[in-house]
DNA sequence: GCCGTTTTCGGCCCGACTGTTTTCAGTCG
């Protein structure tokens, strides 16, 4: 079992304690050991069978049990202790907003519901705002959010697909098994519905023997790998605790990249390149790639665009037509993939720092010099420190005098390690009015300045393109943190209309965030290729509260900037030196 | 449920907003 899908059940289990009314720092208990045990790579299995998990912080005499039983047989009977207790579905429910846990046990209570459809039902029937405490507002508030809801059910974040797929190959390959992840998260689809990888059949040995002997799957027997087999698909399929799929396609080496291409798709991709394999002479199935009834040898994928006169297309730009079109080298003889400029995206490599991350002066649960550290083992040449300056009582924000001490520790931090330069910064909140929280005197002294909406998210005036236009213009700001504000499958954000921020941005030279984190991916693809349409630049960030989210860069360069097709030179961060970063220069 | 003790229990993420109340519970950032 994955670290990711440990995580998970332990905030399930945390969930269902909540609907069930305990304490809410239980609850926040299996909270925390979850986000614990997803960022912090343990040697587990080695851990249970020591006795060493109470040494993880967070992890006690009461949670110690629950968690070796997990690891060690991939079920919890405490979990399903908790499901006779409370329906799956209810879960579901707390997704919802205006659904908290009191709401979704009366609303189970009273009126049966016991999941989304459920749920869906009784909106329609006006049976909500009958009960205490609810009313009209609530009712539409939930209609609303449960559409939202709808896209996402069954999908899962690439920001945990892609890791447990990278895992799961890389422990095939200590086996001498070769794994090649495909499908939508090969795609870097923002979510996906199920978790594919294609693995190569080994000679002499049965999938399901191949699979029992690199022992991937601990809980599962032969027997039951035998049953999970469909020979139709040539695949076996699992039940994840993440309530999608986990699909393991066999095939053999001569076939591997033929059906790597299918099983990646999109479909109408495919179906174009079997086109233009047509029409060079070829034939491209889904178990072969041919040329008169014989098996081609391309060698691998690449090879198999050459041989068709094209550009390798990225995976994560398969499923936009028109890039299509460009990958085809008419006339073209000899090296394609020299030829190729045009795929020529923005690319972690050309990353050069990171312009928006929190530390514990906020609500990050790292100091200064974590960050910086990690920013240099990722070879950063700049970090920026952006804390909050909020009014918001949550987050313990920063004011002037507070925002002064920072900036002593950033230059101690500095002078500590000269290869990394550390730049001052501040994440201030745009106020209602569009004003910002910060006085205009204080952010003209930080090297940048990320201004972002947190209040009034809901827009209630209607002003939230007039607020973003008015701090594109403040001549201190220089990036605008998650523009629509949406969190994937709880709040859509504000995606329409965004065009005067767009074109403002574009006309200021005032950057727009591409969020990397992967409950954001903020600007979303499709507004990240109609801000560049409209000439903007932009700052793909992190937005990290915790070293190790550093390194999720990749989702925002992966699965919004590149699928929108952004060049390296219209990406703040992707230049060489911190000045060249920042609008004011230093 | 965990942690850190002043070692056996109290603190841990606070407070505005909303819609529903008739004095506030629940949600949310």
């Amino acid at each position: 079992m994955d670290r990711r899908e440990i995580a998970h059940v332990m905030r399930t289990m945390g969930a269902l304690l909540e609907i069930k009314g305990e304490d809410s720092f239980k609850v926040r208990a299996y909270e925390k050991a979850a986000e614990r045990l997803a960022y912090h790579d343990y040697d587990l299995p080695a851990m249970a069978r020591e006795g060493r998990l109470v040494e993880i912080p967070g992890i006690g005499k009461n949670l110690e049990p629950k968690l070796r039983e997990l690891i060690q047989t991939g079920r919890s009977s405490f979990l399903e202790r908790l499901f006779q207790e409370v329906p799956e579905g209810l879960l579901d429910l707390l997704r919802v907003p205006g659904i908290g846990p009191k709401t979704a046990r009366l609303l189970h209570e009273s009126l049966g519901v016991a999941g989304l459809q459920d749920l869906k039902v009784a909106l329609q029937e006006h049976r909500v705002q009958s009960l205490p405490g609810l009313g009209k507002k609530r009712e539409e508030l939930m209609e609303k959010g449960l559409r939202e809801i709808e896209r996402y059910s069954g999908r899962l974040s690439i920001g945990i697909a892609l890791p447990v797929l990278e895992n799961l190959v890389g422990a095939l390959s200590l086996h001498g098994v070769r794994g090649e992840i495909v499908g939508e998260t090969r795609r870097y689809e923002e979510t996906v519905a199920s978790l594919d990888v294609l693995m190569q059949e080994v000679g002499g040995e049965s999938p399901a023997s191949t699979l029992a002997r690199t022992a991937i799957l601990p809980s599962a027997s032969q027997s039951s790998l035998e049953q999970a087999w469909d020979p139709k698909d040539r695949a076996f399929a699992f039940r994840t605790s993440f309530g999608v799929a986990l699909r393991l396609h066999f095939e053999d080496e001569q076939a591997f990249w033929a059906r790597a291409i299918s099983l990646t798709g999109p479909a109408s991709f495919v179906e174009s390149l079997a086109k233009r394999a047509k029409k060079k002479g070829y034939r491209l199935e889904e178990r072969g790639f041919y040329q008169s009834d014989r098996l081609v040898d391309a060698g691998d994928e690449t090879g198999i665009f050459g041989l068709l006169d094209m550009c390798f297309v990225p995976p994560e730009a398969r499923h936009r037509p028109e890039l299509i079109g460009l990958a085809y080298l008419e006339g073209g003889e000899g090296e394609p993939q020299e030829g190729c400029e045009r795929f020529d995206f923005v690319s972690t490599g050309d990353i050069k720092g990171d312009l928006h991350v929190h530390t514990s002066w906020s609500d990050g649960v790292a100091g200064i010099e974590d960050m910086v550290q990690k920013a240099r083992s990722l070879g950063y040449s700049y970090l920026a420190i952006t804390d909050h300056a909020t009014d918001l009582k949550l987050i313990r924000g920063l004011t002037p005098e507070r925002l002064e001490a920072q900036l002593a520790e950033i230059r101690d931090v500095s002078r500590k390690y000269p290869d990394v330069r550390v730049l001052t910064g501040v994440e201030v909140d745009i106020l209602k009015d569009g004003q910002l929280y910060l006085p205009d005197d204080l952010l003209s002294r930080l090297d940048l300045v990320v201004a972002s909406v947190h209040q009034d998210i809901g827009d209630a005036k209607g002003e939230l393109v007039n607020r973003l236009v008015k701090a594109v213009a403040n001549p201190n700001v220089d990036l605008i943190g998650h523009p629509t504000g949406r969190l994937i499958g709880r709040r859509p954000g504000h995606q329409a209309g965004l065009g005067p921020v767009f074109e403002a941005a574009a006309a200021s030279g005032t950057a727009l965030e591409i969020n990397s984190s992967p409950q954001r991916l903020d600007l979303p693809e499709e507004l990240a290729a109609a801000a560049l349409e409209a000439g903007a630049t932009f700052a793909i960030c992190t937005d990290a509260h915790s070293p190790e989210i550093l390194e999720d860069m990749r989702f925002g360069v992966y699965a919004s900037a590149r699928r929108a097709g952004i060049p390296r030179d219209k990406v703040l961060n992707a230049r060489e030196r911190p000045q060249e970063a920042m609008k004011k220069g230093s």
